[in-house]
DNA sequence: TAAACCACGGGGTAACAAAT
DNA sequence: ATTTGTTACCCCGTGGTTTA
């Protein structure tokens, strides 16, 4: 599909509030999820000039911390171990985070698992990237000029030595009943967050979606379920509850 | 029709301030 | 010193909206 692209962006190289934009990004939820990394703390970092690129966070040590304003002792530690636990994140969390253009989620979970490891990809030639299916000439040519700059590869070579997971794990397959299925959720579970459940859906082979259609195979309702279980409802979508959804996880 | 985006209320936590 | 209260910041999770 084709779009016209209508936003404008800043063409200084150094611009701060890009920078900030993309330490956000790194530190999202979605990305490599570094709890404490809000949007005061990232600015004060790099008008401070402690964080000039997102591999830096990596070297921020606990003096570096104590010119935040508020925080303190606890705040601190508490950082510094968010930062510490993101080094094991999937690949495909590290790869979307470095804020490649056009490489959102899902490009970066079809990365991940097609060449396995960061240095493959850093090595992909355009036309060993355009040979996978969902990725096209303009995301090939994003990632290649990615990769060509030497400040990024810079960037890479510190995340390298601060220890980030560069390779996709090897994970089976597993046989269950949500293999090829696509879920939604509505209403709150009681023993997993939203997120959580999806993942576990995601990991059993199956989708998790976030609007009800004709082709949402069963709608899983919690506490207080919003316009989506009407909407399955008129759709004569299955709808099944949170205790049915559990045994189904544990189920074969 | 499908999926990503967005706004916003709720709640937690830590820093800070005041009171005991 | 200890406690109690207040504020700021951030994360979470939702439903609904927007987009193509």
């Amino acid at each position: 599909e084709k779009k016209e692209e209508v936003a404008y962006r800043c063409v200084n190289p150094n611009c701060p509030a890009q920078l900030e934009r993309l330490v956000l990004h790194f530190g999202s939820k979605q990305a490599m999820d570094i709890e404490g990394l809000g949007e005061s703390a990232v600015g004060e970092l790099v008008r401070l000039k402690l964080v000039n690129n997102i591999a830096d966070i990596y070297l921020l040590k606990q003096e570096d911390l104590t010119k935040l304003p508020l925080y303190k002792e606890k705040k601190i530690q508490n950082l510094l171990q968010a930062i510490e636990k993101s080094k094991s994140r999937p690949l495909w969390r590290l790869i979307y985070g470095l804020g490649i253009r056009h490489v959102g989620e899902k490009a970066a979970f079809t990365l991940a698992k097609e060449f396995r490891a960061l240095d493959k990809l850093l090595q992909a030639k355009k036309e060993d990237l355009e040979r996978i299916p969902e990725i096209g000439p303009v995301i090939a040519e994003s990632i290649v000029r990615y990769f060509s700059q030497k400040e990024n590869l810079k960037v890479i070579e510190t995340l390298r030595k601060a220890g980030l997971n560069f390779e996709e794990e090897e994970k089976g397959v597993k046989q269950s009943a949500f293999l090829g299925k696509k879920i939604v959720f509505t209403g709150e579970l009681k023993k997993y967050s939203r997120s959580e459940a999806e993942e576990l859906v995601r990991s059993l082979g199956g989708f998790a979606l976030s609007s009800v259609t004709k082709q949402t195979d069963f709608v899983v309702v919690g506490e207080n379920p919003g316009s989506k279980l009407d909407k399955a409802k008129k759709l004569g979508i299955k709808i099944i509850n949170e205790e049915e959804f559990l045994e189904m996880l544990s189920s074969k």
